[in-house]
DNA sequence: CCAAAAGTGTTACAATTACACCCATGA
DNA sequence: TCATGGGTGTAATTGTAACACTTTTGG
Protein backbone atom coordinates (compact mmCIF):
# COMPACT_ATOMS: atom_id res chain seq x y z
CA UNK A 1 0.00 0.00 0.00
CA UNK A 2 2.80 2.57 0.81
CA UNK A 3 4.97 1.16 -2.12
CA UNK A 4 1.55 2.08 -4.42
CA UNK A 5 1.17 5.16 -2.77
CA UNK A 6 4.50 6.13 -3.43
CA UNK A 7 4.64 4.89 -7.15
CA UNK A 8 1.11 7.61 -7.55
CA UNK A 9 3.15 9.96 -6.24
CA UNK A 10 5.75 10.06 -8.23
CA UNK A 11 4.04 9.94 -11.21
CA UNK A 12 3.04 13.72 -10.01
CA UNK A 13 6.41 14.45 -11.56
CA UNK A 14 8.80 16.51 -8.78
CA UNK A 15 12.39 17.00 -8.89
CA UNK A 16 13.17 14.22 -6.69
CA UNK A 17 11.56 10.97 -6.34
CA UNK A 18 11.59 11.06 -2.39
CA UNK A 19 8.91 13.88 -1.41
CA UNK A 20 6.51 11.16 -0.14
CA UNK A 21 8.84 11.40 3.36
CA UNK A 22 7.92 14.65 4.28
CA UNK A 23 6.41 14.81 8.14
CA UNK A 24 3.71 17.23 8.55
CA UNK A 25 2.63 18.63 12.03
CA UNK A 26 0.94 21.21 13.38
CA UNK A 27 2.06 23.73 15.49
CA UNK A 28 -0.43 25.98 18.03
CA UNK A 29 -0.17 29.02 19.99
CA UNK A 30 -2.88 29.24 22.11
CA UNK A 31 -3.33 32.64 23.60
CA UNK A 32 -5.00 33.54 26.99
CA UNK A 33 -5.16 36.40 29.03
CA UNK A 34 -4.36 37.42 32.52
CA UNK A 35 -2.81 40.20 34.95
CA UNK A 36 -3.39 42.34 32.08
CA UNK A 37 -0.76 40.41 30.07
CA UNK A 38 -1.16 37.99 27.01
CA UNK A 39 0.04 34.90 27.34
CA UNK A 40 1.06 31.92 25.43
CA UNK A 41 0.92 28.18 26.71
CA UNK A 42 3.86 26.24 26.59
CA UNK A 43 5.32 22.63 27.69
CA UNK A 44 8.49 21.56 27.72
CA UNK A 45 10.30 19.62 24.53
CA UNK A 46 10.87 16.13 24.44
CA UNK A 47 13.40 16.17 21.53
CA UNK A 48 16.87 15.21 23.05
CA UNK A 49 18.36 18.05 21.29
CA UNK A 50 16.28 20.70 23.03
CA UNK A 51 15.38 19.14 26.32
CA UNK A 52 14.54 21.45 28.94
CA UNK A 53 13.38 24.21 25.88
CA UNK A 54 10.36 25.32 25.72
CA UNK A 55 8.00 24.80 22.88
CA UNK A 56 4.69 25.56 21.47
CA UNK A 57 2.22 23.05 21.64
CA UNK A 58 1.98 20.53 18.20
CA UNK A 59 1.57 17.02 16.69
CA UNK A 60 2.10 15.05 13.30
CA UNK A 61 -0.56 15.52 11.61
CA UNK A 62 -2.32 11.58 11.18
CA UNK A 63 -2.21 10.11 7.52
CA UNK A 64 -6.23 10.56 7.29
CA UNK A 65 -6.70 13.88 8.99
CA UNK A 66 -7.67 17.47 8.30
CA UNK A 67 -4.54 19.96 9.19
CA UNK A 68 -7.16 22.08 10.81
CA UNK A 69 -8.60 18.76 12.89
CA UNK A 70 -5.44 17.97 13.90
CA UNK A 71 -4.79 22.05 15.63
CA UNK A 72 -8.23 21.18 17.24
CA UNK A 73 -7.20 18.12 18.56
CA UNK A 74 -4.26 19.34 20.14
CA UNK A 75 -5.64 22.33 21.88
CA UNK A 76 -8.35 19.72 22.78
CA UNK A 77 -6.17 17.90 24.14
CA UNK A 78 -3.56 20.05 26.23
CA UNK A 79 -6.50 22.38 27.47
CA UNK A 80 -9.55 20.56 27.81
CA UNK A 81 -11.21 23.06 25.26
CA UNK A 82 -13.01 22.40 21.72
CA UNK A 83 -14.89 24.27 19.21
CA UNK A 84 -12.30 27.01 19.50
CA UNK A 85 -11.54 29.37 16.95
CA UNK A 86 -8.34 28.70 15.24
CA UNK A 87 -6.78 30.30 12.24
CA UNK A 88 -4.17 28.71 10.12
CA UNK A 89 -1.09 31.64 10.21
CA UNK A 90 1.59 30.15 7.82
CA UNK A 91 4.03 26.90 7.07
CA UNK A 92 7.69 26.37 8.21
CA UNK A 93 9.30 23.70 5.91
CA UNK A 94 13.25 24.61 5.59
CA UNK A 95 14.94 21.69 5.41
CA UNK A 96 16.87 22.15 8.58
CA UNK A 97 14.53 23.32 10.96
CA UNK A 98 13.61 19.99 12.94
CA UNK A 99 16.67 18.06 14.21
CA UNK A 100 14.70 14.61 14.13
CA UNK A 101 14.41 15.11 10.10
CA UNK A 102 12.04 16.09 7.43
CA UNK A 103 9.09 17.95 9.50
CA UNK A 104 7.32 21.02 7.60
CA UNK A 105 4.65 22.69 10.03
CA UNK A 106 1.63 24.18 9.62
CA UNK A 107 1.16 27.21 12.64
CA UNK A 108 -2.09 28.02 14.09
CA UNK A 109 -3.11 30.80 17.21
CA UNK A 110 -5.88 29.99 19.47
CA UNK A 111 -7.65 32.60 21.19
CA UNK A 112 -8.52 30.94 24.80
CA UNK A 113 -10.51 32.23 28.44
CA UNK A 114 -7.62 31.12 30.43
CA UNK A 115 -10.13 30.39 33.35
CA UNK A 116 -11.89 27.62 31.42
CA UNK A 117 -8.96 26.12 30.87
CA UNK A 118 -7.87 23.30 32.70
CA UNK A 119 -4.58 22.05 32.12
CA UNK A 120 -3.43 18.53 31.13
CA UNK A 121 -1.22 16.77 34.26
CA UNK A 122 0.35 14.54 31.43
CA UNK A 123 2.29 17.14 29.74
CA UNK A 124 5.75 18.28 31.07
CA UNK A 125 5.78 21.48 32.58
CA UNK A 126 2.45 22.99 30.69
CA UNK A 127 1.75 26.74 31.72
CA UNK A 128 1.35 30.19 30.46
CA UNK A 129 3.98 32.46 29.59
CA UNK A 130 3.70 36.14 29.49
CA UNK A 131 4.46 36.82 25.24
CA UNK A 132 7.05 39.88 26.15
CA UNK A 133 9.03 37.39 27.77
CA UNK A 134 9.70 34.35 25.75
CA UNK A 135 13.00 33.92 24.90
CA UNK A 136 14.47 31.60 23.19
CA UNK A 137 11.93 28.21 22.57
CA UNK A 138 12.94 24.69 20.56
CA UNK A 139 13.67 24.92 17.31
CA UNK A 140 12.05 27.49 15.57
CA UNK A 141 9.15 27.61 17.91
CA UNK A 142 9.77 31.18 18.42
CA UNK A 143 9.91 32.88 14.94
CA UNK A 144 6.45 30.81 15.02
CA UNK A 145 5.52 32.26 17.82
CA UNK A 146 6.28 36.02 16.69
CA UNK A 147 4.28 35.40 13.70
CA UNK A 148 0.76 34.10 15.49
CA UNK A 149 1.50 37.17 17.38
CA UNK A 150 1.96 39.45 14.87
CA UNK A 151 -1.22 38.19 12.86
CA UNK A 152 -3.26 38.79 15.87
CA UNK A 153 -1.98 42.04 16.29
CA UNK A 154 -2.44 43.29 12.59
CA UNK A 155 -6.40 41.48 12.49
CA UNK A 156 -8.17 44.30 14.20
CA UNK A 157 -10.40 45.00 17.02
CA UNK A 158 -12.99 45.11 13.61
CA UNK A 159 -12.35 40.73 13.65
CA UNK A 160 -13.67 40.72 17.64
CA UNK A 161 -11.64 37.73 17.99
CA UNK A 162 -10.57 38.94 21.22
CA UNK A 163 -13.37 37.77 22.93
CA UNK A 164 -12.40 34.55 22.63
CA UNK A 165 -10.07 35.90 25.54
CA UNK A 166 -12.45 36.92 27.82
CA UNK A 167 -15.16 35.63 30.36
CA UNK A 168 -18.68 35.75 28.95
CA UNK A 169 -19.42 39.08 31.40
CA UNK A 170 -16.97 41.42 31.26
CA UNK A 171 -16.63 45.05 32.00
CA UNK A 172 -15.12 47.61 29.06
CA UNK A 173 -12.30 48.07 31.06
CA UNK A 174 -11.46 44.07 30.69
CA UNK A 175 -12.12 44.35 27.08
CA UNK A 176 -9.78 47.56 26.84
CA UNK A 177 -7.01 45.51 28.50
CA UNK A 178 -7.16 43.26 26.38
CA UNK A 179 -6.66 45.24 23.74
CA UNK A 180 -3.69 47.22 25.30
CA UNK A 181 -2.04 43.90 25.97
CA UNK A 182 -2.41 42.39 22.33
CA UNK A 183 -1.21 45.93 20.65
CA UNK A 184 1.59 46.55 23.32
CA UNK A 185 0.49 50.24 24.03
CA UNK A 186 -1.93 52.25 26.17
CA UNK A 187 -5.34 53.46 24.73
CA UNK A 188 -7.59 56.37 25.49
CA UNK A 189 -10.47 54.87 27.54
CA UNK A 190 -12.82 57.41 26.23
CA UNK A 191 -12.23 56.83 22.56
CA UNK A 192 -12.34 53.08 22.97
CA UNK A 193 -15.36 53.53 24.85
CA UNK A 194 -16.46 55.34 21.71
CA UNK A 195 -15.55 53.08 19.21
CA UNK A 196 -16.88 49.95 20.97
CA UNK A 197 -19.74 50.72 22.13
CA UNK A 198 -20.71 52.31 18.27
CA UNK A 199 -20.20 49.47 17.26
CA UNK A 200 -23.13 47.68 18.48
CA UNK A 201 -21.74 44.65 19.32
CA UNK A 202 -22.29 44.36 23.03
CA UNK A 203 -25.20 43.57 25.18
CA UNK A 204 -25.66 45.79 28.05
CA UNK A 205 -25.72 43.05 30.63
CA UNK A 206 -27.48 45.84 33.30
CA UNK A 207 -25.20 44.30 35.87
CA UNK A 208 -22.03 45.69 37.47
CA UNK A 209 -18.82 44.10 38.68
CA UNK A 210 -18.86 43.50 42.81
CA UNK A 211 -16.55 43.18 45.56
CA UNK A 212 -13.96 45.59 43.77
CA UNK A 213 -12.44 48.15 46.14
CA UNK A 214 -13.46 51.02 43.78
CA UNK A 215 -16.25 51.98 41.44
CA UNK A 216 -18.13 49.21 39.75
CA UNK A 217 -18.06 48.63 36.34
CA UNK A 218 -21.17 47.53 34.47
CA UNK A 219 -20.88 44.36 32.84
CA UNK A 220 -21.43 43.58 29.08
CA UNK A 221 -21.28 40.24 27.08
CA UNK A 222 -20.84 39.97 23.50
CA UNK A 223 -23.24 39.96 20.81
CA UNK A 224 -22.67 37.76 18.22
CA UNK A 225 -20.56 34.74 17.31
CA UNK A 226 -16.92 34.33 17.24
CA UNK A 227 -16.03 32.89 13.92
CA UNK A 228 -15.44 29.32 14.44
CA UNK A 229 -17.20 29.36 18.00
CA UNK A 230 -20.05 28.30 19.42
CA UNK A 231 -20.96 29.27 22.49
CA UNK B 1 17.43 5.40 5.20
CA UNK B 2 13.67 5.82 4.64
CA UNK B 3 12.81 3.25 7.60
CA UNK B 4 15.06 5.47 9.52
CA UNK B 5 13.32 8.47 9.03
CA UNK B 6 10.42 7.16 9.50
CA UNK B 7 11.38 5.18 12.70
CA UNK B 8 12.88 8.67 14.00
CA UNK B 9 9.84 10.51 12.95
CA UNK B 10 7.45 7.83 14.67
CA UNK B 11 9.01 9.13 18.11
CA UNK B 12 7.80 12.39 17.44
CA UNK B 13 4.56 10.60 18.92
CA UNK B 14 0.99 11.25 16.69
CA UNK B 15 -2.28 9.80 16.35
CA UNK B 16 -1.21 7.48 13.63
CA UNK B 17 2.08 5.70 12.54
CA UNK B 18 1.92 6.74 8.59
CA UNK B 19 2.09 10.22 8.96
CA UNK B 20 5.37 10.45 7.07
CA UNK B 21 3.94 9.27 3.64
CA UNK B 22 1.96 12.88 3.82
CA UNK B 23 3.10 14.27 0.32
CA UNK B 24 4.11 18.50 0.20
CA UNK B 25 3.01 20.00 -3.23
CA UNK B 26 3.23 23.95 -3.58
CA UNK B 27 0.78 25.57 -5.87
CA UNK B 28 1.33 29.55 -8.02
CA UNK B 29 -1.28 31.83 -8.62
CA UNK B 30 0.82 33.69 -11.04
CA UNK B 31 -0.66 36.90 -11.44
CA UNK B 32 -0.17 39.42 -14.44
CA UNK B 33 -1.62 42.65 -16.11
CA UNK B 34 -2.53 42.98 -19.19
CA UNK B 35 -5.95 44.71 -21.26
CA UNK B 36 -7.33 46.21 -18.21
CA UNK B 37 -7.37 42.96 -16.71
CA UNK B 38 -5.83 40.84 -13.86
CA UNK B 39 -4.47 37.92 -15.51
CA UNK B 40 -3.49 34.42 -13.65
CA UNK B 41 -1.73 31.69 -15.40
CA UNK B 42 -2.95 28.12 -15.61
CA UNK B 43 -2.26 25.32 -17.41
CA UNK B 44 -4.05 21.93 -18.70
CA UNK B 45 -4.77 19.08 -15.72
CA UNK B 46 -1.95 16.23 -16.31
CA UNK B 47 -4.52 14.55 -13.08
CA UNK B 48 -7.06 11.53 -15.51
CA UNK B 49 -9.58 12.58 -13.04
CA UNK B 50 -9.35 16.18 -14.27
CA UNK B 51 -8.05 15.59 -17.71
CA UNK B 52 -9.06 18.91 -19.75
CA UNK B 53 -9.39 20.87 -16.41
CA UNK B 54 -7.27 24.05 -16.04
CA UNK B 55 -4.93 24.47 -12.59
CA UNK B 56 -2.77 26.27 -11.17
CA UNK B 57 1.13 25.38 -11.76
CA UNK B 58 3.10 23.88 -9.02
CA UNK B 59 5.18 20.91 -8.15
CA UNK B 60 6.02 18.32 -5.56
CA UNK B 61 8.17 19.89 -2.96
CA UNK B 62 11.96 17.93 -2.86
CA UNK B 63 12.63 16.48 0.66
CA UNK B 64 15.95 18.89 0.68
CA UNK B 65 13.76 21.58 -0.41
CA UNK B 66 12.29 24.72 1.16
CA UNK B 67 8.95 25.16 -0.15
CA UNK B 68 9.64 28.72 -0.48
CA UNK B 69 12.30 27.32 -3.24
CA UNK B 70 10.07 24.95 -4.53
CA UNK B 71 7.30 28.88 -5.54
CA UNK B 72 10.38 30.19 -7.05
CA UNK B 73 11.62 26.78 -9.09
CA UNK B 74 7.97 26.37 -10.14
CA UNK B 75 7.58 30.14 -11.56
CA UNK B 76 10.92 30.36 -13.03
CA UNK B 77 10.30 26.93 -14.98
CA UNK B 78 6.97 28.66 -16.43
CA UNK B 79 7.85 31.89 -16.74
CA UNK B 80 11.62 32.01 -17.22
CA UNK B 81 12.10 34.78 -14.13
CA UNK B 82 13.72 34.31 -11.11
CA UNK B 83 13.39 36.58 -7.62
CA UNK B 84 10.21 37.26 -7.83
CA UNK B 85 8.26 38.58 -5.02
CA UNK B 86 6.40 35.23 -3.59
CA UNK B 87 3.75 35.20 -0.80
CA UNK B 88 3.03 31.95 0.88
CA UNK B 89 -1.09 32.57 1.49
CA UNK B 90 -2.20 29.13 2.91
CA UNK B 91 -1.69 25.53 3.02
CA UNK B 92 -4.40 22.86 1.88
CA UNK B 93 -4.48 20.00 3.44
CA UNK B 94 -8.06 18.14 3.54
CA UNK B 95 -7.39 14.98 3.42
CA UNK B 96 -9.79 14.37 0.18
CA UNK B 97 -8.31 17.07 -1.87
CA UNK B 98 -6.12 14.87 -3.96
CA UNK B 99 -7.19 12.13 -6.24
CA UNK B 100 -4.07 10.50 -6.35
CA UNK B 101 -3.57 10.20 -2.11
CA UNK B 102 -2.91 12.51 0.50
CA UNK B 103 -1.33 15.51 -0.86
CA UNK B 104 -1.18 18.69 1.01
CA UNK B 105 -0.28 21.74 -0.67
CA UNK B 106 1.00 25.18 0.10
CA UNK B 107 -0.61 28.28 -1.66
CA UNK B 108 1.60 31.41 -3.03
CA UNK B 109 1.00 33.80 -5.09
CA UNK B 110 3.35 35.84 -7.56
CA UNK B 111 3.10 39.27 -9.50
CA UNK B 112 4.87 38.91 -12.78
CA UNK B 113 5.23 41.67 -15.66
CA UNK B 114 3.60 39.65 -18.29
CA UNK B 115 5.60 41.22 -20.87
CA UNK B 116 8.59 39.91 -19.41
CA UNK B 117 7.46 35.85 -19.86
CA UNK B 118 8.34 33.95 -22.26
CA UNK B 119 5.85 31.31 -21.68
CA UNK B 120 7.38 27.64 -21.35
CA UNK B 121 6.73 25.94 -24.82
CA UNK B 122 6.71 22.72 -22.61
CA UNK B 123 4.12 23.17 -20.77
CA UNK B 124 0.48 22.20 -21.73
CA UNK B 125 -1.89 24.95 -23.00
CA UNK B 126 0.52 27.65 -20.80
CA UNK B 127 -1.41 30.42 -21.21
CA UNK B 128 -3.31 33.75 -19.15
CA UNK B 129 -7.03 33.73 -18.26
CA UNK B 130 -8.83 36.80 -16.61
CA UNK B 131 -9.45 36.20 -13.10
CA UNK B 132 -12.83 37.39 -13.11
CA UNK B 133 -13.47 34.80 -16.24
CA UNK B 134 -12.23 31.58 -14.20
CA UNK B 135 -14.73 29.32 -13.42
CA UNK B 136 -14.05 25.30 -12.68
CA UNK B 137 -10.11 24.35 -11.53
CA UNK B 138 -8.73 21.23 -11.20
CA UNK B 139 -8.98 19.79 -7.61
CA UNK B 140 -9.64 22.76 -4.78
CA UNK B 141 -7.66 25.06 -7.35
CA UNK B 142 -10.52 27.25 -7.36
CA UNK B 143 -10.34 27.72 -3.72
CA UNK B 144 -6.71 28.24 -3.65
CA UNK B 145 -6.89 30.90 -6.32
CA UNK B 146 -9.80 32.87 -4.75
CA UNK B 147 -7.53 32.77 -1.17
CA UNK B 148 -4.81 34.26 -3.14
CA UNK B 149 -6.42 36.51 -4.90
CA UNK B 150 -8.32 37.92 -1.85
CA UNK B 151 -4.91 38.29 -0.44
CA UNK B 152 -3.74 40.43 -3.18
CA UNK B 153 -6.99 42.58 -3.05
CA UNK B 154 -6.37 42.97 1.07
CA UNK B 155 -2.69 43.91 0.65
CA UNK B 156 -3.35 47.32 -0.06
CA UNK B 157 -1.99 49.83 -2.11
CA UNK B 158 0.65 50.69 0.56
CA UNK B 159 2.48 47.38 0.33
CA UNK B 160 3.47 48.82 -3.48
CA UNK B 161 3.18 44.73 -4.98
CA UNK B 162 1.46 45.89 -7.80
CA UNK B 163 4.40 47.44 -9.50
CA UNK B 164 5.64 43.81 -9.95
CA UNK B 165 2.72 43.49 -12.48
CA UNK B 166 4.22 46.38 -14.63
CA UNK B 167 6.58 46.96 -16.63
CA UNK B 168 9.87 49.62 -15.54
CA UNK B 169 8.34 52.42 -16.91
CA UNK B 170 5.06 53.29 -16.65
CA UNK B 171 2.15 56.13 -16.55
CA UNK B 172 0.11 57.10 -13.61
CA UNK B 173 -2.75 56.07 -15.71
CA UNK B 174 -1.40 52.46 -15.88
CA UNK B 175 -1.08 52.16 -12.32
CA UNK B 176 -4.37 53.36 -11.45
CA UNK B 177 -5.72 50.15 -14.04
CA UNK B 178 -3.90 47.98 -12.26
CA UNK B 179 -5.34 48.74 -8.84
CA UNK B 180 -8.83 49.18 -10.50
CA UNK B 181 -8.30 45.74 -11.49
CA UNK B 182 -7.41 43.86 -8.14
CA UNK B 183 -9.81 46.24 -6.65
CA UNK B 184 -12.59 45.32 -8.95
CA UNK B 185 -13.86 49.01 -8.86
CA UNK B 186 -12.74 52.66 -10.51
CA UNK B 187 -11.03 54.76 -8.40
CA UNK B 188 -11.30 58.34 -8.63
CA UNK B 189 -8.22 59.40 -10.76
CA UNK B 190 -7.65 62.93 -8.85
CA UNK B 191 -7.90 61.04 -5.54
CA UNK B 192 -6.07 58.22 -6.97
CA UNK B 193 -2.76 60.73 -7.83
CA UNK B 194 -2.78 62.67 -4.94
CA UNK B 195 -2.25 59.52 -2.82
CA UNK B 196 0.18 57.83 -5.07
CA UNK B 197 2.30 60.73 -5.36
CA UNK B 198 2.14 61.55 -1.53
CA UNK B 199 3.58 59.03 -0.58
CA UNK B 200 7.14 60.23 -3.14
CA UNK B 201 7.48 55.98 -4.26
CA UNK B 202 7.46 57.23 -7.83
CA UNK B 203 10.34 58.84 -9.80
CA UNK B 204 9.22 61.55 -12.63
CA UNK B 205 11.59 60.27 -15.86
CA UNK B 206 10.79 62.96 -17.38
CA UNK B 207 9.38 61.18 -20.22
CA UNK B 208 6.47 61.12 -22.52
CA UNK B 209 4.39 58.37 -23.48
CA UNK B 210 4.95 57.74 -27.46
CA UNK B 211 2.37 57.01 -30.24
CA UNK B 212 -0.75 57.27 -28.12
CA UNK B 213 -3.99 58.63 -29.75
CA UNK B 214 -4.42 61.30 -27.24
CA UNK B 215 -2.63 63.64 -24.85
CA UNK B 216 0.44 61.82 -23.83
CA UNK B 217 1.26 60.79 -20.13
CA UNK B 218 3.78 61.27 -17.87
CA UNK B 219 6.19 58.11 -17.27
CA UNK B 220 7.30 56.96 -13.66
CA UNK B 221 9.33 54.52 -11.92
CA UNK B 222 8.88 52.89 -8.99
CA UNK B 223 11.49 54.39 -6.75
CA UNK B 224 12.44 51.60 -3.94
CA UNK B 225 12.93 47.73 -3.71
CA UNK B 226 9.78 45.63 -4.25
CA UNK B 227 10.03 43.37 -1.40
CA UNK B 228 11.84 40.10 -2.40
CA UNK B 229 12.87 41.64 -5.47
CA UNK B 230 15.91 42.92 -7.14
CA UNK B 231 15.70 45.06 -10.26
C1' DC C 1 -11.81 61.04 53.61
C1' DC C 2 -8.72 58.68 50.72
C1' DA C 3 -7.39 55.66 46.94
C1' DA C 4 -8.70 53.61 42.75
C1' DA C 5 -10.85 52.99 38.75
C1' DA C 6 -15.51 54.19 36.15
C1' DG C 7 -17.82 57.22 33.43
C1' DT C 8 -18.48 61.13 30.26
C1' DG C 9 -17.97 65.41 25.41
C1' DT C 10 -15.69 68.50 22.82
C1' DT C 11 -12.26 70.22 19.83
C1' DA C 12 -8.38 69.80 16.56
C1' DC C 13 -6.40 67.33 12.99
C1' DA C 14 -5.89 63.98 9.32
C1' DA C 15 -7.69 61.17 5.83
C1' DT C 16 -11.08 60.24 2.47
C1' DT C 17 -14.56 61.34 -0.80
C1' DA C 18 -17.00 63.79 -4.30
C1' DC C 19 -16.86 66.54 -8.08
C1' DA C 20 -15.88 69.50 -13.46
C1' DC C 21 -13.19 71.75 -16.55
C1' DC C 22 -9.25 72.51 -19.71
C1' DC C 23 -5.19 70.29 -22.33
C1' DA C 24 -2.34 67.65 -25.74
C1' DT C 25 -2.26 64.39 -29.13
C1' DG C 26 -3.52 61.43 -33.43
C1' DA C 27 -6.85 60.51 -36.73
C1' DT D 1 -12.34 69.56 -35.47
C1' DC D 2 -13.28 65.66 -33.03
C1' DA D 3 -12.47 61.83 -29.96
C1' DT D 4 -9.69 60.21 -26.34
C1' DG D 5 -7.70 60.10 -22.24
C1' DG D 6 -4.19 63.34 -19.35
C1' DG D 7 -3.86 66.67 -15.96
C1' DT D 8 -5.43 69.66 -12.09
C1' DG D 9 -7.83 71.84 -6.82
C1' DT D 10 -11.27 72.62 -3.46
C1' DA D 11 -14.90 71.81 -0.23
C1' DA D 12 -17.56 68.44 2.64
C1' DT D 13 -17.40 64.57 5.29
C1' DT D 14 -15.65 61.16 8.14
C1' DG D 15 -12.59 59.14 11.22
C1' DT D 16 -9.01 59.53 14.60
C1' DA D 17 -6.51 61.57 18.45
C1' DA D 18 -5.94 64.49 22.32
C1' DC D 19 -7.48 65.91 26.53
C1' DA D 20 -9.74 66.71 32.47
C1' DC D 21 -13.06 66.47 35.66
C1' DT D 22 -16.77 64.15 38.38
C1' DT D 23 -18.66 59.70 40.33
C1' DT D 24 -18.89 55.47 42.96
C1' DT D 25 -17.21 52.12 45.67
C1' DG D 26 -14.21 49.76 49.55
C1' DG D 27 -11.02 50.41 53.03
Amino acid sequence: MAALLAKNLNTLAGESGDYFRIALSVDCAIFGFDDHELKVLLTRSDLGEFKNQWTLLGDMVGFHEDPDQAASRVVKKRTGLRNLYLEQVHTFGRPDRHPRGRVVTIAYYALVNIGKVRLNAGTPDLDWHSVGDVRQLATDHRLILENCHRRLRTQGVERHLAFGLLPPKFSLAQLQSVYEAIEGHPLDRRNFRKKILGMHILEDLQEMEKAVSHRPGRLYRFRGLIPGTFF
